[in-house]
RNA sequence: GGAGAGAUGGCUGAGUGGAUGAAAGCGACCGCCUCGAAAGCGGCUGUGCCCUCAUGGGUACCGCAGGUUCAAAUCCUGCUCUCUCCGCCA
């Protein structure tokens, strides 16, 4: 979220940014209330500045009998002031409540080396790695049929518990949710980054802070009861952590890792590509998240995505990365890396990570600032996150890949210590 | 869920109606001292908004939102959060 100021300068700049991301955001009628906006604050200031000179004087011979009647002629003056602003002021919070809506509705502006358009197509493949199994002597089944016949998939009994959508894993599956937890928080660990443990439960303001409101109300569970939202992903506490904060500069860059359950209501969603464990309305991630100071925030979204491709590379399954253009950016994102997996049995990559740079789009909104020890100033840091990955596709790609003749699944070496040991899911 | 106490600047912490953006200390920054550093000494040190080409001026902000008043960090109401005690619970 932008201030007043900064859109009122950088207004041409900004109507292109919006366009490129397919925002539509009402100049006019900003423009209008920004006049209005001013004309009133210069009322009403020059009337309370002469008010504070009334209540000075009165102070002043409020005591002094001679005094008296002056003091009443002012008395009634000051109360006149008093009303006026109070008057003006009620307007004033309207026309900045209306503001601040068209504000909101502003997008981060995406950064130069960002591809523009609008659709998938107009993503940029940068990277490929590892082999893509295509020549294998047998069928690849999609990971739906290797679940059932394992046994550690049950979509069925998911849906009576709570609904399509909710799968169970069962035996070794369950055993591999938890062992892939494990080893992507051990191995972040390990690369520096923090372990946190946070609520999957927050405010609106944490909402707020990250983006997903105003704009994403419907597409999240919420409790009516309590006004608390269930996090779409671990991105929204961690990145609140520092909310309201100034934090030091040597204490930067700050690198979390943190594992969550997340919840996406993802309304619509039924239909083509939504079998199995593609899409769903709970699922695991690991996420990582950077606080930067801003000179660095585009190296540092460099080695956001290596962090997330060394999962990958650990579990030897073939990706590839994409730089998303202009239209596939998020509201609040200025660039992004998509990170996708191949999965045989449907033939399909699928988005396992998505690592982004907000700048200081997050900071702002939820006022994360750092002191510039050089300058003894305080300035906004950059937020950056990414998946470390999110589990589900990751599941399916490692059912794909590892897939044998016999029907039978090999556990990624990597992941054998996890779950004790064993080599196959039979 | 019930009762009580509290929320002030980067931090600690004074301030109970009028000139308080807010004492004091710490920290940070600048300077002196020093070969350099520490200590010491001196100085300086919040943010937003409005007006001004600028120097500068004005205004707001003491958890949040209202109210009383000519005037509120200070009084009143509601809310949020923190702490203590009780209840409940894994």
């Amino acid at each position: 979220m932008y201030s007043l100021k900064f859109v009122r300068e950088n207004t041409e700049l900004l109507k292109k940014s919006s366009e490129l991301k397919g925002e539509k955001v009402r100049w006019d009628e900003l423009e209008e209330l920004d006049n209005k906006r001013r004309r009133i604050i210069y009322f009403v200031e020059e009337r309370r500045h002469w008010q504070k000179d009334l209540s000075n004087k009165i102070s002043e011979r409020r005591d002094s009998d001679d005094e008296k009647s002056s003091v009443q002629d002012m008395l009634r003056q000051a109360k006149k002031y008093s009303d006026e602003i109070r008057k003006s002021e009620s307007e004033l919070k309207d026309i900045e409540k209306r503001i601040d809506e068209i504000i909101m509705s502003i997008p981060n502006i995406p950064h130069p080396s960002v591809p523009e358009g609008m659709g998938a197509e107009d993503n940029v493949v940068v990277k490929n790695w590892g082999e893509i199994p295509e020549g294998k002597d047998f069928e690849i089944l999609p990971h739906w049929e290797i679940g059932e016949k394992t046994g550690i998939l049950d979509f069925p009994r998911g849906s009576k518990i709570a609904g399509s959508f909710f799968p169970v894993f069962r035996e070794y599956g369950a055993v591999l949710v938890r062992a892939l937890i494990n080893f992507m928080l051990d191995l972040h660990r390990k690369n520096g980054f923090t372990e946190v443990w946070v609520p999957v439960l927050v405010n609106r303001e944490s909402m707020f802070t990250t983006g997903q409101l105003p704009k994403l109300e419907k597409d999240m569970y919420h409790l009516d009861d309590d006004d608390y939202f269930l996090i779409p992903t671990a991105e929204v506490p961690v990145t609140n952590l520092h909310r309201d904060e100034v934090i030091s500069e040597e204490k930067l860059p700050l690198y979390y890792a943190a594992y969550t359950p997340c919840f996406r209501k993802e309304a619509g969603a039924y239909g083509k590509d939504t079998r199995g464990l593609i899409r769903l309305h709970q699922f695991d991630k690991v996420e990582l998240v950077k606080f930067v100071r801003p000179e660095t925030s585009y190296e540092e979204l460099e080695t956001l995505v290596e962090e997330a491709e060394k999962v990958l590379q650990a579990l030897k399954l073939p990706y590839r990365v994409l730089k998303l253009c202009t239209g596939e950016l998020s509201f609040a994102a200025s660039k992004c890396y998509d990170i996708e997996a191949w999965a045989p049995g449907i033939k399909k990559w699928l988005e396992v990570s998505s690592c982004s740079n907000f700048e200081a789009f997050q900071a702002r909104r939820g006022k994360i600032k750092y002191r510039n020890t050089r300058e003894g100033k305080t300035d906004y840091v950059h937020t950056l996150n990414g998946s470390g990955i999110a589990l589900p596709r990751t599941i399916v790609a490692i059912l794909e890949n590892y897939q044998q003749q016999d029907g039978s699944v090999l556990i990624p070496e990597v992941l054998r210590d996890y779950m004790g040991g064993i080599e196959k899911i039979v």
